[in-house]
DNA sequence: GTGGTCTAGACCACC
DNA sequence: GTGGTCTAGACCACG
């Protein structure tokens, strides 16, 4: 179930912000504990070194927890999940704001442009 | 006047989009003449072969064309900037959308922060 | 009663330091016997694991002998404790001393900072 | 002149550490550029794999900034500088400190056993 | 030339 | 089994 990597940004940087969603949304749970890296690994169809700066990444930014000998955990700290859930908002809104701006978009050109793509592309939601 | 470029993305990508942007909200009129590479260099701080990417990325994407020892224009192919325009617009909406769904945030709270961020960090519009 | 163990050093090195401090200032005395492997894992919260292989290493250092079925006894060989001290001081000391160097810190300056330290951190002492 | 790695601690934070302290003493001016990572990597005779790693580090830490292209130079953040000096000497202390207390060592004993160590181990300072 | 990323595969310490 | 480090060597984008 190997995903594909195709943005330019770098894999592991995708898969950062990508388990950043997962963990924000709640697809895994305060304290549950991650794949292993050669899992995760296999499961993502990349190298283990690359999972293993992922997991460094989340480390650094407080979301995940490692244990020697243990695994990797996110964060049983549930204040700092709902942190990181405002500010990956607050900083892509604000980017998309940013790019908007530089364009000479006004808000109703975005709005239109975004009801019409929201009922194409997330029906589901 | 040198800009700062921290962003991870390459500089000549970050200067790819602010081009078009200026360029999409008119801050360029179609056919006009860019600054020289050279000058555009100085302006912005980066070395003239980022520059020159720069305007062969516009190139490519025909929305600048150079003509040998006058300069680089931007097209005068009207129909051509306003395709740009929604392309910009819709690729950008659409990456939002996409990362707003992947965080599991809904409609009504994006709404809400962006109102709040436009509120402070978009006075001028 | 779990204690932290932030550092990067492995947790059994952080306990053999630990044991050999208290050991050394007295808090167990020659002859006695430690808390048997359990009740120690139990009481710092570590692996059962973990304190077996310190017992082993206080025992290849000859600070500790383990008599089967009885338990790991701290050395009644005060000799063996008063070098132990003897060490454990030189080695600090000398590390601390090369750091300083390393960094081109004068001893004015470490002993000032030392003292303003002291003052705040070791009220207790 | 390859230099040994002995301690039990991660070449790379070893690295990080060895920098510092020379940046810190002046061996590297403000804004002075470091060697390449290939270069440095010879000089040192690790891989550049961990090089790269240790650059990434003082980057995060703000003690070096790399430019896309050009290399890696000490931050001419002078206040920086002064304040990883003043950060270094005081955790050093401090660790050490802590250390001499867990094992129950008076201030006169350490000063004493310093003050032999100096005159035989620095005599070139 | 520079730094940045990625893979492959190894070894280690820890639990 | 787990995560952590290191090497070797490759490729890429950038200036």
């Amino acid at each position: 179930m190997a995903a594909e990597f195709a943005s330019a940004q770098p894999i592991y940087l995708q898969l950062v912000q990508r388990l950043c969603g997962q963990i924000v949304r709640g697809a895994y749970s305060p304290g549950e504990r991650l794949p292993s890296i050669r899992d995760m690994a296999i499961e993502v169809g990349v190298n283990p070194n690359t999972v293993q700066r992922v997991y460094s990444e989340l480390e650094r930014i407080t979301v995940a927890e490692t244990r020697r000998g243990q695994g990797t955990f996110v964060t049983s700290d549930q204040g700092r999940l709902r942190r990181l859930r405002e500010e990956l908002m607050v900083s892509h809104v604000t980017a998309f704001l940013h790019d908007m701006r530089e364009m000479g978009f006004t808000a109703e050109e975005v709005l239109q442009c975004w009801n019409e793509l929201r009922a194409l592309s997330l029906p589901e939601e």
